[in-house]
DNA sequence: AATATTTAGGTAGCTTGCTACATTTTATGA
DNA sequence: TCATAAAATGTAGCAAGCTACCTAAATATT
Protein backbone atom coordinates (compact mmCIF):
# COMPACT_ATOMS: atom_id res chain seq x y z
CA UNK A 1 0.00 0.00 0.00
CA UNK A 2 1.35 3.81 -1.22
CA UNK A 3 0.69 6.38 0.32
CA UNK A 4 0.21 8.76 -2.15
CA UNK A 5 -2.05 11.11 -0.24
CA UNK A 6 0.35 11.39 2.68
CA UNK A 7 3.19 12.22 -0.37
CA UNK A 8 1.34 14.93 -2.05
CA UNK A 9 0.41 16.39 1.29
CA UNK A 10 4.48 16.63 1.74
CA UNK A 11 4.80 17.65 -1.38
CA UNK A 12 2.39 20.38 -1.17
CA UNK A 13 3.70 21.66 1.99
CA UNK A 14 7.42 21.91 0.60
CA UNK A 15 6.18 24.00 -2.35
CA UNK A 16 4.31 26.48 0.11
CA UNK A 17 7.66 26.48 2.14
CA UNK A 18 9.48 27.79 -1.11
CA UNK A 19 6.64 30.64 -1.87
CA UNK A 20 6.91 31.70 0.82
CA UNK A 21 10.61 31.68 1.43
CA UNK A 22 10.57 33.35 -2.09
CA UNK A 23 8.31 36.26 -1.29
CA UNK A 24 9.04 36.98 2.28
CA UNK A 25 11.60 40.29 1.03
CA UNK A 26 8.22 41.79 -0.71
CA UNK A 27 5.80 40.93 2.02
CA UNK A 28 3.69 38.82 0.61
CA UNK A 29 2.36 35.00 1.92
CA UNK A 30 2.23 31.94 -0.02
CA UNK A 31 -0.95 32.48 -0.76
CA UNK A 32 -1.39 35.81 -1.28
CA UNK A 33 1.80 35.99 -4.09
CA UNK A 34 -0.44 32.68 -5.94
CA UNK A 35 -3.43 35.09 -6.00
CA UNK A 36 -1.13 37.86 -7.08
CA UNK A 37 0.46 36.03 -9.33
CA UNK A 38 -2.64 35.18 -11.06
CA UNK A 39 -4.56 38.74 -10.82
CA UNK A 40 -1.08 40.75 -12.37
CA UNK A 41 -1.52 38.46 -15.61
CA UNK A 42 -5.37 39.00 -16.66
CA UNK A 43 -5.77 40.95 -19.03
CA UNK A 44 -8.90 42.70 -18.46
CA UNK A 45 -10.08 43.40 -14.07
CA UNK A 46 -10.75 39.76 -12.75
CA UNK A 47 -13.62 40.03 -9.86
CA UNK A 48 -13.46 37.67 -6.38
CA UNK A 49 -15.36 34.91 -8.35
CA UNK A 50 -12.67 34.18 -10.74
CA UNK A 51 -10.10 33.54 -8.02
CA UNK A 52 -12.50 31.38 -6.58
CA UNK A 53 -12.43 29.05 -9.07
CA UNK A 54 -8.78 28.86 -10.54
CA UNK A 55 -7.89 28.30 -7.10
CA UNK A 56 -11.11 26.37 -5.85
CA UNK A 57 -11.42 28.23 -2.78
CA UNK A 58 -14.83 29.22 -1.14
CA UNK A 59 -15.78 32.87 -1.49
CA UNK A 60 -15.15 33.69 2.50
CA UNK A 61 -11.14 32.25 1.52
CA UNK A 62 -10.90 35.06 -1.20
CA UNK A 63 -12.45 37.69 0.32
CA UNK A 64 -10.04 37.71 3.35
CA UNK A 65 -6.98 37.29 0.92
CA UNK A 66 -7.73 40.02 -1.12
CA UNK A 67 -9.02 42.52 2.20
CA UNK A 68 -5.64 41.99 3.22
CA UNK A 69 -3.53 42.27 0.34
CA UNK A 70 -6.13 45.59 -0.24
CA UNK A 71 -4.68 46.57 3.07
CA UNK A 72 -1.69 46.28 2.01
CA UNK A 73 -1.93 48.25 -1.09
CA UNK A 74 -1.24 45.74 -3.50
CA UNK A 75 -4.38 46.00 -5.12
CA UNK A 76 -8.24 47.71 -5.20
CA UNK A 77 -11.65 46.68 -4.84
CA UNK A 78 -13.99 48.47 -7.10
CA UNK A 79 -17.50 48.22 -7.81
CA UNK A 80 -18.36 46.60 -11.65
CA UNK A 81 -20.66 49.47 -13.43
CA UNK A 82 -22.59 46.89 -15.58
CA UNK A 83 -23.46 44.43 -12.58
CA UNK A 84 -23.91 45.78 -9.20
CA UNK A 85 -23.40 42.53 -7.60
CA UNK A 86 -19.72 42.48 -8.70
CA UNK A 87 -16.51 43.76 -7.65
CA UNK A 88 -13.47 44.04 -9.64
CA UNK A 89 -9.83 43.59 -8.81
CA UNK A 90 -7.42 46.57 -10.06
CA UNK A 91 -3.98 45.99 -9.32
CA UNK A 92 -1.87 48.97 -7.73
CA UNK A 93 1.47 50.36 -8.77
CA UNK A 94 3.12 48.28 -5.94
CA UNK A 95 1.76 45.20 -7.15
CA UNK A 96 2.67 45.83 -10.36
CA UNK A 97 6.39 46.64 -8.87
CA UNK A 98 6.68 42.94 -7.40
CA UNK A 99 5.33 41.59 -10.78
CA UNK A 100 8.62 39.99 -11.21
CA UNK A 101 9.79 38.25 -7.74
CA UNK A 102 6.34 36.63 -7.92
CA UNK A 103 6.56 35.18 -11.49
CA UNK A 104 10.32 34.49 -10.44
CA UNK A 105 9.68 32.60 -7.77
CA UNK A 106 6.79 30.68 -8.41
CA UNK A 107 8.68 29.70 -11.26
CA UNK A 108 11.92 28.61 -9.76
CA UNK A 109 9.45 26.31 -7.70
CA UNK A 110 7.88 24.78 -10.24
CA UNK A 111 11.25 24.08 -12.01
CA UNK A 112 13.08 23.05 -8.57
CA UNK A 113 10.39 20.46 -8.24
CA UNK A 114 11.23 18.29 -11.83
CA UNK A 115 14.79 19.67 -11.12
CA UNK A 116 16.59 16.15 -11.85
CA UNK A 117 13.64 14.74 -14.33
CA UNK A 118 14.42 14.14 -17.81
CA UNK A 119 12.12 15.73 -20.22
CA UNK A 120 9.56 12.91 -21.10
CA UNK A 121 9.37 12.15 -16.38
CA UNK A 122 8.49 15.69 -16.60
CA UNK A 123 5.70 14.70 -19.04
CA UNK A 124 4.82 11.87 -17.72
CA UNK A 125 4.96 13.35 -13.79
CA UNK A 126 2.36 16.12 -15.56
CA UNK A 127 -0.04 13.93 -17.14
CA UNK A 128 -0.38 11.88 -13.78
CA UNK A 129 -0.87 14.24 -11.87
CA UNK A 130 -3.83 15.41 -14.12
CA UNK A 131 -5.07 12.11 -14.24
CA UNK A 132 -4.90 11.50 -10.57
CA UNK A 133 -6.66 14.82 -10.17
CA UNK A 134 -9.67 13.25 -12.71
CA UNK A 135 -9.24 10.11 -10.56
CA UNK A 136 -10.47 12.30 -7.40
CA UNK A 137 -13.20 13.67 -9.38
CA UNK A 138 -11.74 17.13 -9.77
CA UNK A 139 -12.44 17.60 -13.16
CA UNK A 140 -10.88 19.97 -15.48
CA UNK A 141 -7.74 22.17 -14.11
CA UNK A 142 -7.85 26.39 -14.90
CA UNK A 143 -4.15 27.30 -15.05
CA UNK A 144 -3.32 29.91 -12.52
CA UNK A 145 -1.41 32.24 -15.35
CA UNK A 146 -1.78 33.24 -18.47
CA UNK A 147 -3.71 30.82 -19.76
CA UNK A 148 -6.70 31.43 -18.12
CA UNK A 149 -9.37 33.82 -19.85
CA UNK A 150 -8.64 32.66 -23.52
CA UNK B 1 5.72 25.72 -18.21
CA UNK B 2 3.51 23.56 -16.79
CA UNK B 3 1.78 24.27 -13.38
CA UNK B 4 3.24 21.19 -10.89
CA UNK B 5 2.77 23.39 -8.26
CA UNK B 6 -0.85 24.46 -8.75
CA UNK B 7 -2.18 20.96 -9.35
CA UNK B 8 -0.09 19.29 -6.13
CA UNK B 9 -2.20 21.91 -4.43
CA UNK B 10 -5.41 20.72 -6.49
CA UNK B 11 -5.05 17.47 -5.62
CA UNK B 12 -4.09 17.71 -2.21
CA UNK B 13 -7.01 19.45 -2.19
CA UNK B 14 -9.05 16.60 -3.76
CA UNK B 15 -7.46 13.88 -1.18
CA UNK B 16 -8.79 16.35 1.78
CA UNK B 17 -12.48 16.58 0.35
CA UNK B 18 -12.25 12.68 0.33
CA UNK B 19 -11.63 12.39 3.54
CA UNK B 20 -13.57 14.67 4.76
CA UNK B 21 -16.80 13.23 3.19
CA UNK B 22 -15.48 9.61 4.02
CA UNK B 23 -14.84 10.78 7.91
CA UNK B 24 -18.24 12.51 8.24
CA UNK B 25 -20.10 9.86 10.00
CA UNK B 26 -17.16 9.40 12.93
CA UNK B 27 -17.42 13.24 13.34
CA UNK B 28 -13.83 13.54 12.46
CA UNK B 29 -12.14 16.09 10.66
CA UNK B 30 -9.64 15.32 7.69
CA UNK B 31 -6.54 16.22 9.59
CA UNK B 32 -8.01 15.13 12.83
CA UNK B 33 -8.69 11.19 11.13
CA UNK B 34 -5.30 11.37 9.42
CA UNK B 35 -3.85 11.98 13.35
CA UNK B 36 -6.00 9.37 14.22
CA UNK B 37 -4.80 6.73 11.61
CA UNK B 38 -1.94 7.09 12.71
CA UNK B 39 -1.97 6.98 16.33
CA UNK B 40 -4.40 3.73 16.05
CA UNK B 41 -1.61 2.10 14.39
CA UNK B 42 1.31 2.79 16.63
CA UNK B 43 2.80 0.19 18.78
CA UNK B 44 3.29 1.83 21.82
CA UNK B 45 1.69 4.99 23.54
CA UNK B 46 2.93 8.42 21.08
CA UNK B 47 3.81 11.58 21.57
CA UNK B 48 3.12 14.40 20.15
CA UNK B 49 6.47 15.28 19.06
CA UNK B 50 6.28 11.96 16.76
CA UNK B 51 2.56 13.06 15.06
CA UNK B 52 4.52 16.56 14.25
CA UNK B 53 7.23 15.41 12.69
CA UNK B 54 5.57 12.10 10.68
CA UNK B 55 2.93 14.84 9.69
CA UNK B 56 5.37 17.76 9.50
CA UNK B 57 3.14 20.31 11.95
CA UNK B 58 4.09 22.69 14.21
CA UNK B 59 3.91 21.53 17.73
CA UNK B 60 0.87 24.59 18.35
CA UNK B 61 -1.34 22.99 15.14
CA UNK B 62 -0.72 19.32 16.38
CA UNK B 63 -1.64 20.61 20.11
CA UNK B 64 -4.74 21.86 18.98
CA UNK B 65 -6.20 18.63 16.68
CA UNK B 66 -5.08 16.46 19.80
CA UNK B 67 -6.74 19.03 22.02
CA UNK B 68 -10.32 18.47 19.90
CA UNK B 69 -9.40 14.86 19.86
CA UNK B 70 -9.21 14.59 23.62
CA UNK B 71 -12.43 16.72 23.56
CA UNK B 72 -14.62 14.43 21.65
CA UNK B 73 -12.94 11.36 23.83
CA UNK B 74 -10.95 10.07 20.60
CA UNK B 75 -7.69 10.06 23.03
CA UNK B 76 -6.15 10.69 26.27
CA UNK B 77 -3.31 12.68 26.65
CA UNK B 78 -1.32 11.58 30.33
CA UNK B 79 2.32 12.47 31.61
CA UNK B 80 5.22 9.88 30.59
CA UNK B 81 6.51 8.62 33.80
CA UNK B 82 10.27 8.64 32.51
CA UNK B 83 10.19 12.20 31.22
CA UNK B 84 8.32 14.67 32.82
CA UNK B 85 8.65 17.21 29.74
CA UNK B 86 6.77 14.93 28.02
CA UNK B 87 2.70 14.11 27.29
CA UNK B 88 2.03 10.26 25.53
CA UNK B 89 -1.47 9.70 23.63
CA UNK B 90 -4.03 7.05 24.71
CA UNK B 91 -6.41 5.82 22.30
CA UNK B 92 -9.50 5.40 24.01
CA UNK B 93 -12.58 3.04 23.14
CA UNK B 94 -14.15 5.45 20.78
CA UNK B 95 -11.16 5.59 19.03
CA UNK B 96 -10.46 2.17 18.36
CA UNK B 97 -14.37 1.85 17.30
CA UNK B 98 -13.88 3.80 14.10
CA UNK B 99 -10.27 2.68 13.20
CA UNK B 100 -11.49 0.46 10.50
CA UNK B 101 -13.74 3.28 9.20
CA UNK B 102 -10.94 5.60 9.35
CA UNK B 103 -8.55 3.00 7.99
CA UNK B 104 -10.75 2.25 4.83
CA UNK B 105 -11.32 5.55 4.29
CA UNK B 106 -7.85 6.56 3.71
CA UNK B 107 -7.17 3.23 1.98
CA UNK B 108 -10.27 4.06 -0.50
CA UNK B 109 -8.76 7.35 -1.46
CA UNK B 110 -4.52 6.07 -2.24
CA UNK B 111 -6.71 3.86 -4.46
CA UNK B 112 -9.18 6.24 -5.81
CA UNK B 113 -5.69 8.21 -6.99
CA UNK B 114 -4.38 5.51 -9.04
CA UNK B 115 -7.82 3.89 -9.86
CA UNK B 116 -6.57 3.84 -14.11
CA UNK B 117 -2.92 3.63 -13.38
CA UNK B 118 -0.99 0.11 -14.36
CA UNK B 119 1.40 -0.65 -11.88
CA UNK B 120 4.12 0.28 -13.99
CA UNK B 121 2.01 3.86 -14.03
CA UNK B 122 1.78 3.97 -10.10
CA UNK B 123 5.49 2.75 -9.21
CA UNK B 124 6.24 6.02 -11.47
CA UNK B 125 4.03 8.01 -10.01
CA UNK B 126 5.22 7.04 -6.72
CA UNK B 127 9.09 7.11 -7.34
CA UNK B 128 8.37 11.21 -9.30
CA UNK B 129 6.68 12.40 -6.77
CA UNK B 130 9.37 10.98 -3.72
CA UNK B 131 12.25 12.56 -6.14
CA UNK B 132 9.85 15.82 -6.56
CA UNK B 133 9.94 15.84 -2.81
CA UNK B 134 13.31 15.50 -2.59
CA UNK B 135 14.13 17.92 -4.97
CA UNK B 136 12.41 20.68 -2.96
CA UNK B 137 14.69 19.57 -0.33
CA UNK B 138 12.01 17.94 1.70
CA UNK B 139 14.76 15.24 2.83
CA UNK B 140 12.93 11.43 3.62
CA UNK B 141 9.39 10.84 4.43
CA UNK B 142 8.46 8.61 6.97
CA UNK B 143 5.18 6.87 6.57
CA UNK B 144 1.83 7.61 8.02
CA UNK B 145 0.70 4.31 9.24
CA UNK B 146 2.03 0.88 10.36
CA UNK B 147 5.70 1.01 8.68
CA UNK B 148 6.69 4.23 11.30
CA UNK B 149 8.66 3.14 14.89
CA UNK B 150 10.14 0.57 13.24
C1' DA C 1 27.96 20.79 41.50
C1' DA C 2 26.68 24.73 38.92
C1' DT C 3 25.65 26.60 34.68
C1' DA C 4 24.27 26.47 30.02
C1' DT C 5 21.96 24.26 26.27
C1' DT C 6 18.59 21.46 24.31
C1' DT C 7 14.04 19.54 24.21
C1' DA C 8 8.83 19.12 24.92
C1' DG C 9 5.18 21.52 25.42
C1' DG C 10 1.94 25.93 26.43
C1' DT C 11 -0.02 30.40 24.90
C1' DA C 12 -0.91 34.49 22.00
C1' DG C 13 -2.02 36.18 17.78
C1' DC C 14 -2.04 35.88 13.02
C1' DT C 15 -3.46 33.85 8.02
C1' DT C 16 -5.90 30.60 5.53
C1' DG C 17 -9.28 27.37 4.90
C1' DC C 18 -14.20 25.93 5.68
C1' DT C 19 -19.74 25.96 6.41
C1' DA C 20 -23.87 28.32 7.32
C1' DC C 21 -26.60 32.13 6.98
C1' DA C 22 -27.97 36.92 5.26
C1' DT C 23 -28.18 40.55 1.63
C1' DT C 24 -28.49 42.51 -2.73
C1' DT C 25 -28.85 42.37 -7.52
C1' DT C 26 -29.69 39.99 -11.78
C1' DA C 27 -32.04 36.65 -14.49
C1' DT C 28 -36.09 33.56 -15.19
C1' DG C 29 -40.76 32.12 -15.65
C1' DA C 30 -45.64 31.99 -14.99
C1' DT D 1 -45.31 42.30 -14.63
C1' DC D 2 -44.44 40.11 -10.44
C1' DA D 3 -42.73 36.44 -8.05
C1' DT D 4 -39.02 33.27 -7.83
C1' DA D 5 -34.59 31.50 -8.49
C1' DA D 6 -29.80 32.14 -9.17
C1' DA D 7 -25.49 34.69 -8.53
C1' DA D 8 -21.98 37.60 -6.10
C1' DT D 9 -20.65 39.03 -2.02
C1' DG D 10 -20.70 40.00 3.28
C1' DT D 11 -20.39 38.21 8.12
C1' DA D 12 -19.94 34.93 12.02
C1' DG D 13 -17.67 31.34 13.89
C1' DC D 14 -14.81 27.50 13.70
C1' DA D 15 -10.56 24.26 12.43
C1' DA D 16 -6.01 24.09 11.02
C1' DG D 17 -1.82 25.98 9.78
C1' DC D 18 2.05 29.20 11.15
C1' DT D 19 5.73 32.24 14.04
C1' DA D 20 7.24 34.13 18.22
C1' DC D 21 7.81 33.90 22.80
C1' DC D 22 7.53 31.47 27.48
C1' DT D 23 8.16 27.58 30.97
C1' DA D 24 9.85 23.44 32.75
C1' DA D 25 12.59 19.49 32.54
C1' DA D 26 16.48 16.83 30.86
C1' DT D 27 21.17 16.92 29.11
C1' DA D 28 25.64 18.64 28.36
C1' DT D 29 29.61 21.50 29.74
C1' DT D 30 32.77 23.42 32.60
Amino acid sequence: MKHYGHLVKVLHWCTDQAITAGLEQVGLTAAQGRVMGYLSHCKEPPCPKDVEEVFRLSHPTVSGILTRLEKKEFIELYPDPADKRCKRIRVLPKGEECRETMHRTIQDMERQIVEDFSPEEQERFHGLLLRAIKNMGGGCVPAPKEETKQ
